[in-house]
DNA sequence: TGCATTTTAGGTCAATCGACCTAGTTTTGA
DNA sequence: TCAAAACTAGGTCGATTGACCTAAAATGCA
């Protein structure tokens, strides 16, 4: 087996724990275990416990970043309502239902108050975010302050939602209605001053 | 010293360690050092990790609900731009400055993924904000949809922002300014369907 | 006063942790 | 072909953890 396939081994199941156990929980010994081989064959690729928390952040937020690409850009106007929902009601989604990615993302919410790295990886990872989405609604946007009013309207709310889905006293379906009717209002909007 | 006043010494410190160190970094000992006395006493008052855990939590939501009681309802509509503004910019302020509560809660977050207890004590401590901040904006609204649509609305945006803001292309003001507005529209419009 | 309850202190225990060490085994490349 | 590099396995170390246990001291109360 080569190097690369096994490090991405060792990372696969070092974030499987530290989704189901938490950053504590991601221990040399109990990587080694579920990836089926010595402890010292896990510290020989990382040899600090820190290196091996690096690394899976790094392969972690790239890797969503790679998912976010993947996702179509908004054609174009006439479908805007339609392709706005769809867009966002997969986003909320994940809240919802408290999928995998929200379990790691908020252990690295917790992290990075206590590790700069981590702290500096997650800032550079919104960043990013904030343009990849961006490019998904430039065709449907005024300009670019509109664009960027709009991905500072749908990523906190979408990571605000993943964490309080459950007790909002609205569903998931009027949810993404509201936030797609204010995403439209600000994409059209050039000046957003009045109301 | 009465027995009250210990234990929420040992639940102070306790909490203390929470934001600085994590979970994992409350430590029964850790909790002993900071509260200047002996591991056997800290076991006294709370036999369990668990139970001090559960005893944590308990009170930090209470606080929380507290503090957002005491916040001044809306009184009505010839200042509510400004009202709404001076509100939601207090929320926001709090992400921005990654500010203590947000540590925490940032730690309850992750905690809540693996602890069904705590999932829980965070889902109610969710759903009263909703009614605290309900009744708060109740005097500004429409409608009972309305506000249902409003909280359903800042809630998750708040919380989202305090993980966010750093990285948003979007300054606070304009930020909270975008907010406002989308909440005066969700206040005013009891049919939300058009735009 | 004297007794029961509450509180405090100190110690032990097995389990687990990250880090380190040494010695084999396999693979690579000149 | 054969030495160097890459890889693997097993063991040890001090430190820390939660959970117990016992007994002394302080306190409340009859």
């Amino acid at each position: 087996m080569k190097k690369s396939a096994k490090t991405e081994r060792i990372i696969d199941c070092a974030l499987q724990l530290l989704k189901s156990e938490g950053d504590y929980g991601v221990t040399m010994r109990q990587v080694a275990v579920k990836a089926e081989m010595s402890l010292s064959n896990v510290q020989y690729y990382f040899k600090n416990k820190d290196e091996l928390l690096k690394a899976m952040a790094d392969r972690y937020f790239q890797q969503c970043l790679e998912e976010m690409k993947m996702l179509p850009e908004l054609s174009s106007h006439e479908n805007l309502h339609t392709e706005l929902d769809t867009l966002l009601k997969g986003f909320l989604c994940h809240g919802l239902k408290v999928s995998e990615m929200c379990c790691i993302f908020r252990e690295y919410w917790a992290i990075s108050t206590r590790n700069s790295v981590i702290e500096e990886y997650l800032r550079n990872y919104y960043r990013e975010m904030a343009q990849v989405l961006a490019s998904k609604l430039r065709s449907v946007s005024s300009d670019e302050d509109a664009l960027k009013r709009s991905v500072t309207m749908i990523i906190p709310y979408v990571e605000g939602y993943s964490v309080t889905a459950l007790a909002m006293p609205v569903g998931i379906d009027d949810a993404t209605e509201m936030l797609v009717n204010t995403v439209k209002g600000l994409l059209a909007n050039p000046d957003n001053d009045e109301r």
